[in-house]
DNA sequence: TATACTGTGTGACACAGGTCACATAAAATA
DNA sequence: TATTTTATGTGACCTGTGTCACACAGTATA
């Protein structure tokens, strides 16, 4: 991990130094209305950050993939507020910790860290505005397209992911997403194995 | 405008130097997908950040106040990226413009500019998640009574706005506003005149 | 004053999609 | 192997809310 991510070398050794965490699927690492006194960043494995309502619906907001950091962390620290979201562990996950203080200090000492931040709260600021623009703009259909093509992306054409957790990502109800899913398995662009999607067609 | 914002001297007065200019309602500063040269900064009146979708449907998302600045733009000269949003000015509002490539050097030159930056991206992001939370998980009349809130927060128990433009902040069609506030006039919580509101207990 | 424009009120209607209630079936666990 | 848990399939139903169509009342403009 020598000169992680671009950074100053100094700052890449203080990273290099730390060793990482390795946490399983479905570890909650962040929670809503916490303090945030740590800041993890992904070595391997995806962390997703997401909300939920009373009812216990979630949506999911992003995902935290390798060699990125949680921006709702760091700004809790930076400006000594609460979570707004919660986070777990998606894929198994190695992460780094990183003290807050720490993180605070690296603002004005490491330039390559300020680019760091910055683009964390560009990419995910622009992240959640294309989940305003899908949530407020589009159809459930719409939006499972897109959820699919994004997870393509990803994953490849075998899409290991359950009814229920596309449901969440895409803020709707478990039987829609399934009958959506059958729908398009019938016109032949996917097919549907238990826990998991195969796409055939362009979809 | 002496010490603007809490910024340093040096700062301060480089800004004080820039002549506002005076701009009226209505007029579109930022389009989406547009490459971003010169940051606002308003001094007085308000801007409002939103997006639009196909059939020009438009949804708010956040408002930038006195003293604030359009954290899209900046991210967009800082990243070298198209405009995410689209933004006009709300009430008559008077802005300072700063060309893009002095922001950019300002974050690394001072303390309090990075400061005001990152509380941008705080309060933005967390503005975002806010919106995001309520198109998710609330139904509409739900959204309509937190947005009344919000405005009477903003404006006091008369509230000058009119049912289309409530309709584009909460995502909704204007007849539904209509009905919804038509109802809450009869259980005796507002009343209802002419681009106007005013509310009569509490909501 | 006449005319056009904007904002609002309302009924009728359609329909996406959420909810409920089961039936299977595959995996995991005992 | 038996039992429990998890994932999926599907029909029936309900309802929030978006859309259409039109009436009407203020406001601005000619």
């Amino acid at each position: 991990m020598s000169n992680y991510l671009g950074f100053e070398k100094e700052l890449s050794d203080l990273l290099s130094e730390i060793e990482p965490v390795e946490l399983s699927s479905d570890t909650q690492i962040l929670k809503e209305h916490s303090f945030i006194k740590e800041i993890p960043i992904v070595v391997s494995g995806s962390v997703k950050v997401y909300k939920t309502d009373e009812s216990g619906k979630e949506i999911i907001l992003y995902r935290i993939l390798p060699g990125q950091s949680c921006i709702l962390s760091i700004a809790s620290c930076l400006n000594d507020k609460e979570s707004k979201a919660n986070a777990k562990i998606d894929a198994n996950a190695k992460l780094i910790i990183v003290p807050g203080n720490l993180v605070k200090e690296w603002i004005d000492k490491y330039p390559s860290w300020r680019k760091f931040v910055h683009n964390l709260y560009y990419e995910r600021l622009e992240e959640v505005l294309t989940l305003v623009d899908n949530i407020a703009f589009k159809q459930v259909d719409s939006r499972l397209l897109l959820k699919l093509r994004e997870l393509q992306l990803l994953e490849g054409n075998s899409i290991k992911i359950t009814h229920q957790e596309l449901a969440s990502e895409i803020a709707t109800a478990r039987e829609v997403v399934s009958r959506l899913l059958k729908n398009l398995e019938i016109q032949g662009k996917i097919k549907l194995e238990r826990g998991e999607i195969r796409i055939l067609q362009k979809l």
